[in-house]
DNA sequence: GCAAATTAATGATTTATTCAAG
DNA sequence: CTTGAATAAATCATTAATTTGC
C-alpha cells in the first residue's frame, strides 16, 4: 500500500478519463514535516495571513493551496484530540473507569483470579512448545522492587507471582472485566 | 529466532553460583503467545486493571510482574508502529529528490524560491514522524479553485502565493507574524 | 560440539508531546 | 500560562541468537 508515489500513473483516477486527477491535495513529506513542526511549535489555528505565508513557503515543495493548510491544521488538531479520547473510550469499554491510578500496589493476597477468559479457546493449544523450557523460576532473591520506573506505573511491590493454579482461558474481548 | 526449542538445557545460568539472576523478565513462550494474541485481538493500552489480571493469569506460566505486562504492550505497540513506518520511510526516501523536482517545476513564475527557512535548520533532518500519510503527491495539474469549502476560511481566490520575495525564515514561535 | 565474540531482540528507562484543568 | 495526566518516541541495557575458531 501506500502508493509508491512513483508509478501508479493512474492511482484512483476514479473519474477515469479526465486524467490529471486533481482529486485532493497530496502533501509531500517535507510539507507534512514542516506543518507538523509548526504544530509542535504550538501553532494550532493559524490566522489567514499565517496560512498564506505557510502555503507560499510550502509551495516550494509541491502543489498546495491555502485551504490545504487551513484544513490540515483543523484536521490535525482534531485528530490529535480524538486520538487521546479514543484511549479513554477504549479503556472504558466495560466500565473500568480510567483508574489510571497507576498501579497502587494492589494485589497482595493470593487472590484467585476467577474466570477471566482472555481468549476464545484456542489459546491454550500451544502449551506444548514452550513446555520444554518451562523455566523453573525458583529464584527468589530478586528482591527487586526498587522499581524506579518513574514514568507512571508506580506499581510498588508488584505482583506476588504465586503462580495461580488454573490454566487461564481468558477472552479479553468479550468478557474481560 | 523463535527459540530453537531444541536443546539448551541450561540456557543462561551464567550467574554461576547464586543462580537466580533476576536481571530482567524473560517471558515464557506461553506468556508471549497470550500477550501477542491479546494484542492481535485489538488490545493496545490495557488499563491498570486489565494489566493486573493479565499479569495474574500469566503468572501461571512463570514469573511475571504487572509492570512487565505494561512494558510489553508499550514496546510491542511502539515497535509495530515503527515497523510499519519504516516501510513508508524506505519508500519515501526520495524526499529530497522530490523537493528538487518541485523546485524546478514550482518556479514557473520564474521565481527562484531561494532560501526559505521555515525552521532553524534541522527541520529537514528527520522526516518520518508524520508519515502516517506519506502520500506520494503524484501528478498535479488540477486547476481547482472551485473551492467549495464551507467551513469558514474565506480565503477568496486562494493561492496568492506568488511566492513572497523574501525568505520567510519563519520561526513561528518567536517572530512569525 | 562448545564457548568466546558478535549481532539481533526486546525489556526497562528516560525524554518530549499533547490536551485540558486550574 | 502553568501544570498534571497519559502516553509515544527515543534511548539505554541485558539477554538470546548466531557466528566463528578451535
Amino acid at each position: 500500500m501506500d502508493e509508491g508515489m512513483s508509478g501508479f500513473g493512474l492511482k484512483p483516477s476514479r473519474g477515469g478519463s479526465g486524467g490529471a486527477k486533481c482529486g485532493r491535495w497530496n502533501p509531500t513529506n517535507e510539507q507534512v514535516k514542516v506543518l507538523t513542526d509548526l504544530f509542535r511549535s504550538g501553532l494550532r489555528t493559524p490566522s489567514t495571513d499565517q496560512i498564506q505565508k505557510i502555503s507560499s513557503q510550502l509551495s516550494f515543495y509541491g502543489k498546495i493551496e491555502s485551504k490545504n493548510v487551513f484544513y490540515w491544521f483543523q484536521n490535525h488538531k482534531a485528530r490529535e484530540r480524538q486520538k487521546r479520547r479514543r484511549v479513554y473510550v477504549e479503556n472504558d469499554q466495560n466500565d473500568l473507569n480510567i483508574a489510571k491510578q497507576h498501579f497502587a500496589d494492589v494485589t497482595e493476597s493470593g487472590r484467585v483470579i476467577e474466570t477471566l477468559q482472555l481468549f476464545p479457546v484456542n489459546s491454550l493449544a500451544f502449551s506444548e512448545q514452550a513446555s520444554e523450557k518451562a523455566r523453573g523460576y525458583t529464584n527468589d532473591e530478586c528482591k527487586e522492587n526498587t522499581s524506579p520506573y518513574t514514568t507512571m506505573y508506580t506499581c510498588g511491590t508488584e505482583m506476588e507471582n504465586h503462580y495461580h493454579h488454573r490454566h487461564p482461558s481468558l477472552d479479553l474481548r468479550l468478557s474481560f472485566m
